[in-house]
DNA sequence: CTGAAAGCGCTTACAG
DNA sequence: CTGAAAGCGCTTACAG
């Protein structure tokens, strides 16, 4: 590797001193134009990389996005990744990435490591049990938190998610529509917000058709393809022969169906299956999936605008963003039919 | 936020100076243990912060690792990118981690970004048509890299990849010895290493049992499950009757049984499938997937390893490290039977 | 075992 | 419109 070419390097090639190329390679107004081209061809032609640590350690800005969630490799996270990736890009922000995996512990170094690199904001998807002393670090050390998909209680953080309640009431009222009675909810724990949300969901849309709430038809747990396959043995095992099934997500009812084939039951037909999430793959499953659009591009983006806002200096309001979700009616759910 | 926490507040509060508390924070032999103590406790009480721009503006090395794949949302990288983050991890390396989706421009961003950060080195599965140039920037200025999944022409890095002529021959043989003639290959191009080192191996496990090769059973362009899914009417439609496919990955091989199922088909009676990867949702899938596993977790493994061993000085010989592929045999894949 | 001083490569008032 | 100088917060020879 040749010498390392720096403004001072730039400087000296041209007889300016370094304030000059400076400002130049940044565009400022007080650069004369023919001086500011020269300059910035030259260090094109000298090959100079601009050296951001140095840059940032005077202006304690260092362009760094922090971003941590339980596991990227769940596509529900994924889209919202996707979302805030698309609107970090357009303003030259770079980001890191980290998963949790629930592990609070993974989480703080995450956040350790941010600050120590001068991050300029976080979005994190909370661990299970994160202290609020972790958030408030971030916040104390003049690093911005917003929190997307879960909300934390006590902390008064801007927050942006699905309306969880509503959202699986419109899945359980569906069913209940299509004549249901016995309907298991599979999935979920109640560890988060978000599963709590759920599950209470659930239950007041069973007590508003009067339909009494058995709490064995409850499979707390699955939150993966490979969980909801797993579960499908208990659940056609359980002596209310439900007929029906609420998913945590799309991954477990995926996974659920496919268990339910392979115990030779036709999902959609012998077996309704409701998802959750609306991740593209719901669409072509075997059978399509009835699920609920949970806005994860939608989450994302306002987490990362809202970010970007605040570090320009304008303050959205803080407290919980509800995302409106929607019902997707596909062939996994069909009319009431006991069980043989 | 209160006042900053730096070094020199820590010496003026002990009465030391800043040589000795930055060298005790980093457990230097050359500091009493009495003292370090007291640093480390005094420290951990100011809530300090270590500074990495200040010290890697310093050292020149920031302890920041860059990896850029097509599509972390791509469970293929994702199972790749684990086994980077967990090999990283133990390093206390910060991972960076970007998309390129196959755009050249995006990923030279992204090595600008990196070298502008001081990145130790960079792991990239390189985007379709990167020039060499791009490479050599990163070479160029200090930051070494390492090749994964695909190869490139003319450069001389490490890369770590399957070997997919011979694992994509696991799978042709497969099906022949099933009896099958009309085979198609579904997916890929022939942009990449891997699309022509695959399609090759198919073309040559047909030559070596007598069979024709139709250049009409190839369906290139797939390689999502949504692409599987939409190719399966023109698949099914082929007039020579194809009766197994051998897709180029898990994802098409998923996303073409539910569009054989959704015709009224049966994959792995009516239709043989065979995926390649060995995903975690091959084996959950209905019918269960036959396929090629790719040591995805090997390939992140040994490239998180190689790299961290050129950071320590240990040179790993150059050139490509190929992963055998093992055959997985399971119910997607079944005796030929005539179409009707 | 501890301290004083220089320097990593930028940006930002301040002068001119 | 351009330059000289200080300083961001570390680490590293060098002294003692």
């Amino acid at each position: 590797m040749a010498q390392k070419i720096k403004l001072s390097t730039i400087a000296e090639s041209l007889g300016l001193s370094t304030a000059t190329i400076s400002l130049a390679l940044r565009d400022s107004p007080l650069v004369a134009n023919d001086t500011r081209e020269k300059i910035k061809e030259q260090a094109r032609a000298l090959g100079y990389i601009y050296n951001r640590r140095a840059a940032s350690l005077r202006t304690s800005r260092s362009g760094i996005i922090g971003v941590v969630v339980h596991d990227i490799m769940n596509p529900f996270y994924g889209e919202i990744l996707k979302a805030i990736e698309t609107e970090l890009d357009r303003s030259r922000h770079t980001f890191i990435l980290s998963n949790h995996y629930d592990s609070v512990e993974k989480q703080r170094t995450f956040i350790e490591t941010l600050l120590q690199l001068g991050g300029d904001g976080v979005i994190m998807s909370p661990a299970i049990g994160t202290p609020i002393e972790d958030v408030r670090l971030a916040e104390q050390n003049g690093m911005p938190a917003i929190l997307v998909a879960r909300s934390m209680e006590g902390v008064d953080l801007p927050t942006y998610r699905g309306d969880d309640s509503y959202g699986i009431s419109l899945a359980t009222n569906h069913l209940i529509g299509l004549g249901h009675r016995a309907i298991a909810m599979i999935g979920g724990t109640d560890q988060t917000s978000t599963g709590r949300d759920r599950y209470q969901g659930y239950v007041d849309a069973l007590h508003r058709a009067n339909i009494e709430v058995d709490a064995n038809l409850r499979i707390p747990g699955p939150r993966t393809m490979q969980g909801g396959f797993e579960a499908a043995v208990y659940f056609l095992s359980l002596p209310q022969k439900p007929t029906a099934a609420v998913c945590w997500n799309d991954l477990v009812a995926i996974g659920l169906m496919n268990g339910v084939a392979r115990a030779g039951l036709v999902p959609g037909v012998d077996i309704s299956v409701t998802g959750y999430d609306d991740l593209e793959q719901a669409s072509i499953s075997t059978p399509s999936l009835t699920t609920v659009s949970n806005g994860q591009a939608e989450v994302g983006r306002l987490a990362a605008r809202a970010l970007l806002d605040r570090l320009e200096g304008s303050h959205e309001p803080d407290g919980i963003h509800l995302i409106k979700p929607e019902m997707r009616i596909r062939q996994s759910t069909g009319l009431y039919r006991p069980r043989a």
